[in-house]
RNA sequence: GGGGCCGUAGCUCAAUUGGUUAGAGUACCGGCUUGUCACGCCGGUGGUUGCGGGUUCGAAUCCCGUCGGCCUCGCCA
C-alpha cells in the first residue's frame, strides 16, 4: 500500500528508546534482509544510519512483501517503534529499538548488483568508478563528502568573515605560455581560434586587486592537462585568494588562521599557531625536498668532505664532477633485509638512479667495523664517519653520490620508504610548516633557459632584486608554500606590482617583448594604471580533504574522478564527436599514429 | 616517453609453483526457517583464466605482443 514517503517522520539513524510507542514513516534502502519464515527483519539504511524493521504475520501483506526484498531495493514503511528488550543490538546507534511495520511500499526494485554496497570488500577501482553512484552510497564515502562539505564551508565562512569578496572568473580564457599544458576549447564563432581552460585564476585575481577589491576569495575549478598521479587530477578545486597592500607575513598570518579554523570545524583538532617556517634551502638540505615530512627524522647528512679520502670510484666520480655524497642513517636493522634494500635499489634505478650503496655498522675487535655493501671501501674512515654522522652499532647507512639535486631526489625517496618500513611515521600527527625563500628561477637543463620556480608573477625579495640581471639564479622570491605531512597543501606569493620588474622577469624567462605583449598585454596594461602591492595564495581543496579524511587517493575525495589515463569510466569521457560538430568548428582530425 | 605491480565466476579471492573435471566466500535462483542483526540450513545456476600468438605431451601458471587498472620517473609556471 502506498506510503507517504514525502512525509518521513524520521531518518534511519534517529530513533531511540524515547520514541517507543510512536507511529513513524521511514524510507531508505534495504541494507540487509533476514527472512525467518514466520518473521522477517530488514535493516533500512539512509545517510544517517540503520534502523531494524520487523515484519510479522500480524500484518500479513507487509510481511509477505518484505520476504521478497533484496539488498538496495528502495522502500518506504509505516510502523510503530517498539523496544527490542533482550534483543538489543549494541552495534547500532538505534539498536535499542526496532520498527514493527504495518505497511510497506516498494518504491524501486534493485537489479543484482555489480558489487555489494553493504560489505567491506573493496571493489576494483574501475568498477567503483563505473558505478560511482553505488559506491558513493557506502557510509565511508558519505562521510568523506560530508567532511569535504565541512572543509569547504569552513573556508568560505572564514574568508567572508574576514572581509573577502567572492567573485567568479572565466573558464573560457586565454592559453598562456609557461606552466602546465592547457586544455583547449575550440571557438565556433571565431573558427580556428581556441580558448583555454584556466590552470588557475592567477591573473584575474591580480586584476581584482588592481580594480580595488582589496580582498578576494573564490573556490574554483582549475584544469591542467598533465599526467595523473595519486594526488593529481586533470580538474581539481582550489581555494584561491588575493589581498592588496600586504607583505607576505600578512598573507601567511591570515592563512594560518584559516588552517586553524579548518582543523577545528572539520575534525575538532586544535592547531597551535604560528606555524613553523623553514627556508627552501634548509628543507632541501635536511630532507632532500622542498616539502618535507617532518613527522620523523632520518635527515640527510653531507659526507662529501670525508669521501675525498675514500678510494671508491663511484663516489670519486661524483665529487670530481662537483657533486656530493650524502647519506641517511637508519636504526632498526632487522627490518632492513637484503630483499628490502635490493627492491629499494631497483626502485631507484627505475627513477633513473644508479643503485643504493650502503653499509652496516658493527662492533669489531678494534672498534667500529663496517659490514656488507661498500664496507671495504669505507673501513679506513669508519670511526671518523660514524662519529660525524652519529651512526652506532646496528645502524645501516645509505649513501647517494651525484649532483646535489639527484642525491636529494633519491635520498628523499629512500627516506620515505624507510620511514614507512621502520614504522617511524606517527598516526594522527599533523605537521604543518611554511617553506619560504625559494629561488625565483630554476635552470631548465633540457631547454637551456631559466624557468619560474613558481610562476612568472612572483615577486623577488627586495634585497635580491639587484642580482636579477647579474646572477638570476641567486635571487630568492617572496613565495610561501604550506606543507602538511610532506604534501604541498597551498602555495602563494607576493606578486610583482611594478611593470618594469615584470617586463624584466619576462625577459629573463625568454619571453620576448612581442610574446609578452601578445599573451600578457592586459596584465602589463593593468600594472601601468595604478597597481597596489598585492599577494595571495591557493589551497588545493581536494588535497586538504584527502589528508584530513586520511584517504588513499585524490580519487576517493572527488565525486566523479578520472582514471590514470584521464578517462571517466562512468560517462566514458572523453569520446569521439560527430562529423557535424567538427565541421561547425572547422576542425579535422589527423590520423592517429600506428603503434 | 621510461620503470614496476596486477588482470581467474556478477563481486572479493584461492589453485601445493607446468600436471586429473579451475575451487571457496558472497551475490543470484529454488526450498526450509518466529529473535535475527554479515542470520542459519539444504539444493542449484554461473568460467573463452582480459585478448592474440608462442614454447610444451600438457599452460591460469613460462615467453612475446596487445588492451585495461594502479604505483612511479619525466611532466605538473
Amino acid at each position: 500500500m502506498a506510503v507517504a514517503y514525502n512525509k518521513r517522520t524520521h531518518r534511519c539513524g534517529e530513533l531511540r528508546r524515547p520514541h517507543v510507542g510512536q507511529h513513524v514513516t521511514l524510507a531508505g534502502w534495504v541494507n540487509t534482509a533476514r527472512d525467518h519464515g514466520g518473521m522477517a527483519f530488514i535493516d533500512l539504511r539512509d545517510h544517517t544510519g540503520i534502523t531494524q524493521l520487523r515484519f510479522t504475520p500480524d500484518h500479513a501483506a507487509a510481511h509477505e512483501l518484505a520476504r521478497s526484498l533484496h539488498n538496495e531495493d528502495v522502500i518506504a514503511i509505516e510502523g510503530m517503534v517498539v523496544s527490542r528488550g533482550e534483543w538489543t543490538n549494541p552495534k547500532l546507534t538505534t539498536g535499542e529499538i526496532e520498527v514493527e511495520v504495518t505497511n510497506i511500499d516498494v518504491l524501486s526494485r534493485c537489479d543484482p548488483l555489480p558489487f555489494q554496497v553493504n560489505d567491506d570488500f573493496e571493489a576494483g577501482e574501475d568498477l567503483q568508478l563505473r558505478y560511482r553512484f553505488l559506491h558513493l552510497r557506502r557510509p565511508e564515502m558519505q562521510e568523506i563528502f560530508r567532511l569535504r562539505d565541512r572543509i569547504a564551508r569552513a573556508i568560505r565562512e572564514f574568508f567572508h568573515e574576514h572581509g573577502f569578496v567572492e567573485i567568479e572568473t572565466p573558464f573560457l580564457t586565454k592559453s598562456t605560455p609557461e606552466g602546465a599544458r592547457d586544455y583547449l576549447v575550440p571557438s565556433r564563432v571565431r573558427a580556428g581560434t581556441f580558448y583555454a581552460l584556466p590552470q588557475s585564476p592567477q591573473l584575474f585575481k591580480q586584476l581584482f586587486m588592481i580594480s580595488g577589491f582589496d580582498r578576494y576569495a573564490q573556490i574554483v575549478r582549475c584544469f591542467r592537462d598533465e599526467d595523473l598521479r595519486l594526488d593529481r587530477q586533470p580538474e581539481f578545486t582550489q581555494l584561491d585568494m588575493e589581498m592588496a597592500f600586504v607583505q607576505r607575513e600578512d598573507v601567511m598570518d591570515i592563512v594560518e588562521a584559516c588552517v586553524q579554523r579548518i582543523f577545528k570545524d572539520a575534525l575538532n583538532i586544535d592547531i597551535p599557531l604560528p606555524l613553523p617556517r623553514m627556508t627552501e634551502h634548509e628543507a632541501t638540505e635536511r630532507f632532500g625536498i622542498d616539502r618535507p615530512d617532518t613527522r620523523f627524522g632520518l635527515e640527510l647528512l653531507d659526507v662529501t668532505d670525508l669521501m675525498h679520502e675514500v678510494d671508491f670510484n663511484v663516489f670519486r666520480e661524483a665529487i670530481d664532477k662537483g657533486g656530493v655524497v650524502k647519506c641517511i642513517v637508519a636504526s632498526g636493522g632487522d627490518k632492513l633485509t637484503r630483499k628490502f634494500t635490493d627492491a629499494l635499489a631497483e626502485e631507484l634505478k627505475g627513477m633513473g638512479g644508479a643503485g643504493l650503496p650502503l653499509t652496516k655498522v658493527a662492533q669489531g675487535a678494534g672498534g667500529v667495523e663496517l659490514q656488507t655493501g661498500i664496507a671495504k671501501f669505507l673501513q679506513p674512515i669508519a670511526a671518523k664517519l660514524c662519529q660525524k654522522i652519529g651512526a652506532v652499532t646496528g645502524d645501516t647507512v645509505f649513501f647517494m653520490p651525484g649532483t646535489n639535486a639527484d642525491a636529494c631526489k633519491y635520498l628523499h625517496h629512500v627516506r620515505t620508504r624507510l620511514g614507512t618500513i621502520l614504522d617511524l611515521i606517527p598516526k594522527n600527527k599533523w605537521d604543518l610548516l611554511w617553506v619560504v625563500d625559494f629561488p625565483l628561477l630554476t635552470w631548465d637543463e633540457e631547454e637551456k633557459r631559466w624557468a619560474s620556480t613558481h610562476h612568472p608573477f612572483t615577486a623577488p625579495l627586495d634585497e635580491d632584486l639587484h642580482m636579477l640581471d647579474t646572477d638570476p639564479g641567486k635571487v630568492r622570491d617572496k613565495a610561501y608554500d604550506l606543507v602538511l605531512n610532506g604534501t604541498e597543501m597551498a602555495g602563494g606569493s607576493i606578486r610583482i606590482h611594478r611593470k618594469d620588474v615584470q617586463t624584466q622577469v619576462f625577459r629573463i624567462l625568454g619571453i620576448s617583448d612581442e610574446e609578452a605583449k601578445e599573451k600578457f598585454e592586459f596584465l602589463l596594461d593593468a600594472l601601468r594604471f595604478g597597481a597596489p602591492p598585492h599577494g595571495g595564495i591557493a589551497f588545493g581543496l581536494d588535497r586538504w580533504v584527502m589528508k584530513l579524511a586520511q584517504a588513499n587517493s585524490l580519487r576517493d575525495v572527488i565525486a566523479f574522478p578520472k582514471t590514470q589515463r584521464a578517462m571517466c569510466p562512468l560517462t566514458n569521457a572523453p569520446s569521439p564527436v560527430s562529423k557535424k560538430q567538427l565541421d561547425e568548428l572547422y576542425l579535422a582530425l589527423k590520423p592517429l599514429p600506428n603503434k
